[in-house]
DNA sequence: GGAATCTGTCTCATTCGTAAGACAGGTTAT
DNA sequence: ATAACCTGTCTTACGAATGAGACAGATTCC
């Protein structure tokens, strides 16, 4: 439960709490253990003691942190393992159709535009585009910000009623789509304003950003989507497989989960 | 060629550039249109020119726009083809062992510690582990900052100035590791003031973070790694397959880099 | 008990970000 | 040419954010 932040949306303490935020969530700094004193944190970042102290205020609200006087400041929260969607990639994009079916979605935008210069050399068309601009929840708490583009024609084929409540891939495979491939492209980035009232966080926080074009057999780009992900709630996990004999060893990703290895399949 | 950000770096200035940077990166103003005037930019945003102009200013730090007195404000187009190294995911540790290579590296911390409990629990030792964090560059330019723990009776094998100059993964088959397996994990978090001087950024900058802890043939944690990569200098790239008939349709992540499938191997 | 360390709270001065306006000079369209 | 619009640059002013320090009270360790 995140509650309506009161931290300061610009400057430094907010940008100290940004960060401590996500050193506690990422788990550098497990449940149990002692943050640094506020004079050393305040060495730390090159700020002064008052603007730690802002920082931590934030963290206090949050519930990430316990202050005791005289004592020191004690981290609480449990880190993402306990809300988080964990991504198998070796079978990420089932995962997520599946995810579909757990998640409720919420459609921020829907519309036809001509496509921008990214989109259109992705999806090899200048014409009308479908655009639509969804955010995800897992448990009521939104985890995901995605904006997808669709060929007009291919479009459609589905409403706005459809896009509020099943999965973009299951409507495209619907109408027909023959999917054959997709290049995807990870990084990151920060939240805009826009992004992280969407998603419940402070503006400038950190988030996952995934980029995927889907092509069909014909090598059509049927699917344009940007996604960004929460951190917290949401992780990508591989395993990979070391293969081949001594001077050409190379890795190769699991194709099976290595945690159900054993189950078969 | 992207210099030190100077963009301001907190604020409503910093805010109004973030949010037209991700517009004109997400290509809603497209390559060659002109960008609304300083005085409706202001309008819209709620902020003073001055404030509208320092954001201008980043951009053109940046290389997004142009500005010619009297005319306007020209977007130039997102650098799409960005002096990043992008790593296929197929081929995602070879290509970092090849990187060691043709990047050099620089020790910025070397050391025996008692290793933190996620550290401990992930390598599944109590003893002592060695810790070295490194940053590596590319032509001169930081783009990655690497943070290893390495068993002690394993890291016995080499020296600190082979962890100088040679990717740790080599050393560890050179030590007689042999190397099973490893799990990888994908995330994203912030800049601390440390690691953003190391990675020449402004802190609270965003960065992707790649957790990996690598096993030997008996299951034993031989490397555990944490990577922060500055998201416009590196790039995970990956080709998904649509593999299986209907009903029963998943996605496999290509052995083969999709450019590089008609030469072979 | 005593020293060291930490948070809680306050004050005061100053820097920084921002707003608002004025003016100069270049560009564009009519 | 002229009007309209644009950016470049400067000024002044105000308030918020920050920095630096002092002091009190609580806790922990020796």
């Amino acid at each position: 439960m995140q509650t309506v932040r009161q931290s300061p949306d610009s400057g430094k303490a907010q940008r100290v709490y940004l960060v401590l935020r996500d050193e506690i969530l990422r788990g550098d700094h497990p449940a149990g253990a002692m943050l640094p004193g506020e004079y050393r944190l305040a060495e730390i970042h090159g700020v002064s003691r008052v603007t730690v102290r802002r920082a931590l205020d934030a963290l206090v609200a949050d519930g990430l942190i316990e202050r005791r006087t005289g004592a020191g400041t004690r981290v609480l929260g449990a880190p993402l393992s306990q809300t988080g969607i964990a991504a198998d990639f070796a079978t990420l994009m089932p995962q997520l159709v599946r995810m579909g079916q757990t998640t409720t979605a919420r459609l921020l935008s829907y519309g036809y535009v001509t496509p921008p210069p990214p989109i259109a050399s992705a999806l090899g068309t200048q014409d009308r585009v479908q655009r639509a601009v969804r955010v995800r929840l897992i448990e009521g708490e939104p985890f995901s910000h995605l904006t997808t583009h669709v060929p007009g024609e291919i479009a459609q084929n589905f409403s706005e009623a459809d896009l509020a409540t099943t999965p973009l891939f299951r409507l495209l495979e619907r109408s027909g789509v023959q999917v054959d491939h997709a290049d995807q492209s990870i990084s990151a980035t920060l939240a805009t304003p826009e992004v992280a009232e969407a998603l419940d966080l402070a503006p400038g926080s950190a988030l996952i950003a995934l980029t995927r074009v889907v092509y069909d057999r014909d090598g059509r780009g049927v699917e344009h989507l940007s996604a960004l992900y929460r951190p917290d709630r949401f992780r990508l996990d591989m395993t990979l497989n070391r293969v081949g004999r001594d001077g050409a060893r190379e890795w190769a990703p699991s194709l099976v989960p290595r945690t159900m290895a054993g189950g078969g399949g």
